[in-house]
DNA sequence: TTTTGTTAGTGAAACGATTTACTAAATCGT
DNA sequence: ACGATTTAGTAAATCGTTTCACTAACAAAA
């Protein structure tokens, strides 16, 4: 007759107490086992453990292994394929996946990652769902993660500061491995890798994804300067949004540059964070309240373009004839509005793409930090119906 | 002067192995010791554990509780203000909140979920997300959720039958608590509560969530029809669309109801899966080369009514004075296109929300199934520029 | 004097995986 | 025939929490 490890803990456990009573604090060596435990187990076989498969709830490894009559470490070594599987014989191994399948077990990702200490999932700040950019930049993002395995939660913080304060946090608490902003301020220590698209501070652990706005400014003051416009009117971002300053003062060099500096009377800045066009409307509208004289705007986005289209037409001016209009983005509705928007493309897929890669980069590559800490990519100029030359 | 108890452990096992031989499996007793460690510690003051804080690395209950000369077990109490922490004395509780804040510790959510069987985390499937159609939905889903301190991961299947089956299945290992489906076919069991926004099968465990398209096609068709128009062209959706087959029937039944049935000549599918007007564009083109009579257009989306409406003009015809032009969902650039489109409003939020918001009744009530397989929500019209009285 | 109750906690067992460090039995090499 | 190696596994520790079931020490009540 063999005995029971526990039992033998207990007996030797009791001699002890009873041997050196000063020892006394090791009794939980002990205690778990009641002797009425001890006395009614002969040790010869494994007890009927309630195996009778919980009511709908999924199978664990555990239960998959009582099932097959084997243990949960040779099924883990299995059915992750690994190098100490070797000596498993082909048999095993098929009867092991044979009634993974058939009992329909799922291994609970929670529990792995707990254990491995690796997530696979990301955490991706936005300012809002709705308003085209951010879904854009998503798109490319979850397209980079998908191909790597990686999951990505979701949280917009709608510009307020408790929120973009909280959500990196709490994201963090669900340890997500790393962050990427879009067009959001950093208002966190960056415990994580993060990535920035469209951020502008230079900040120890984040990348910056950005476009080249120096650039992009040339291509479209360029085209208003070479189709003979002189007095440019500008659309300038909300406060809050990160490009809002570099693009304003990259437009202005490039017109300054050109001889042209841009008038701050012809300036009017967005007001208030709808996604809708009703921005760029009231925006055009205080401008042209002013009665100021210009041949041609250059809006902040497509958006606020659009409605400031809407605007000029409303007071009887033509787009394009009495004003040229440059939108920025290139959004999927510029080409199919009337008339064609002329505009800046900003790739915002390939920007969340490259954000994303960026950031896997980091965290596969232990985040050495030679990694420079800005990426840029380049805008386009894609020509249509709402500039032309100007007709004076 | 006192022993510390591994120290005990040791002595005791190695005693009981000189003794006792026949009882070396007892040895894991004292394999963790060394006896280096052993003899190094003369028991007095509790080692530092090498608590010099892990390099970057995170601070974990453990830790704190050393830090603090209490057991996990307190602090955990404490921190969640458990009942069972009444006894806990409030300077006690205090210096636990002040280590805690001093420490910067995060409590694991993995740890904490799997221990409680509970994620706060659901998964949404959508087909794409810069369609703005999901993006609209998405936004409503997360207001609701965020305010039940819920998360999401997103997962885009792009219409592929792969991927409907596979995404399903890796959100549920990663033990999201429900899901809700935007415009997506369920090719999976619902093993857990499913919502579907703008899903048409009656399926066990799917909620679904739906425009009532019987009162929209009455509000369209009826719009048109008031207006005179009587040859009617209808812009069908794509076939992966979950709407488009009810969106049509409902318009023939409304049409035919008023002693004008659709014609069969007048009706065109939108092709491929690009969210771009485009599609509406080539839809539109291919049915006027067919050199059919219309009056009137009643497209299956707003994006494919602008692109229509570029057709139409390339054509030569004038929106709305030629054709009217009916769009649906009510975009955020409809109402500035130009001509504005007359379009029926979809709550597109309103419709994500109410999903969100059904989900988490369902896991709150333990998804006794005595609530409706289906809700819906009321469409309006928005009447514009793009819609004119029939003028022959 | 015993019983009962309160106060201030603690130990160990979950949760469901992975991984380290073993073992018994069979086979191989000499 | 003996030790070494291979084969086919297994026990227990671990990840970081929560929670159940305790306890020691002291006070109040019976």
């Amino acid at each position: 007759m063999t005995i029971c490890p526990n039992t033998e803990i207990f007996i030797i456990a009791r001699l002890l107490k009873f041997n050196f009573p000063e020892l006394g604090h090791l009794e939980f060596l002990y205690r778990s086992v009641t002797i009425s435990d001890a006395m009614s187990n002969n040790g010869d076989a494994p007890r009927d453990k309630k195996v009778t498969a919980k009511p709908g709830d999924s199978v664990s490894l555990k239960d998959l292994a009582l099932h097959l009559g084997l243990s949960p470490t040779t099924l883990s070594l299995v059915l992750n394929d690994s190098p100490q599987a070797v000596s498993i014989p082909a048999e095993t191994k098929k009867r092991i996946f044979d009634g993974a399948r058939e009992l329909n077990y799922r291994p609970n990702y929670l529990a792995r990652s707990l254990r491995v200490q690796k997530t696979n999932t990301i955490g991706v700040l936005v300012p809002e769902l709705s308003d085209g950019y951010s879904a854009m930049v998503l798109n490319g993002v979850e397209s980079a993660l998908s191909k790597a395995e990686y999951f990505y939660l979701t949280a917009s913080h709608l510009h307020r500061e408790d929120l973009l304060e909280k959500l990196p946090r709490v994201l963090i608490e669900r340890q997500v491995e790393g962050i990427i902003a879009v067009d959001t301020p950093i208002r966190f220590k960056p415990l994580i890798p993060v990535v920035n698209v469209s951020g502008h501070d230079e900040i120890d652990g984040v990348t910056n994804v950005v476009l080249n706005h120096q650039h992009a400014a040339e291509l479209g003051i360029g085209h208003l300067y070479n189709l003979g416009h002189r007095r440019i009117a500008a659309i300038k971002g909300q406060a809050f949004s990160s490009d809002t300053i570099v693009r304003w003062e990259t437009m202005n060099d490039a017109a300054t540059k050109r001889g042209i500096p841009l008038d701050p009377a012809l300036m009017v800045q967005l007001q208030g964070d709808s996604p809708s066009p009703e921005v760029g409307y009231s925006a055009m509208k205080s401008l042209l309240a002013k009665g100021v004289h210009f041949t041609a705007v250059f809006a902040f986005n497509d958006i606020s373009a659009i409605g400031a289209i809407r605007a000029l037409e409303e007071m009887g001016l033509r787009v394009p004839a009495d004003v040229s209009v440059l939108g920025f983005d290139d959004i999927y509705a510029a080409a199919f509005h009337s008339p064609a928007l002329t505009t800046i493309r900003q790739p915002l897929f390939e920007m969340g793409n490259l954000a994303a890669r960026k950031l896997l980069e980091r965290l596969a590559n232990g985040d050495e930090s030679g990694s420079p800490k800005t990426v840029s990519i380049e805008p386009t100029i894609v020509v249509r119906q709402s500039t032309s030359r100007v007709s004076e």
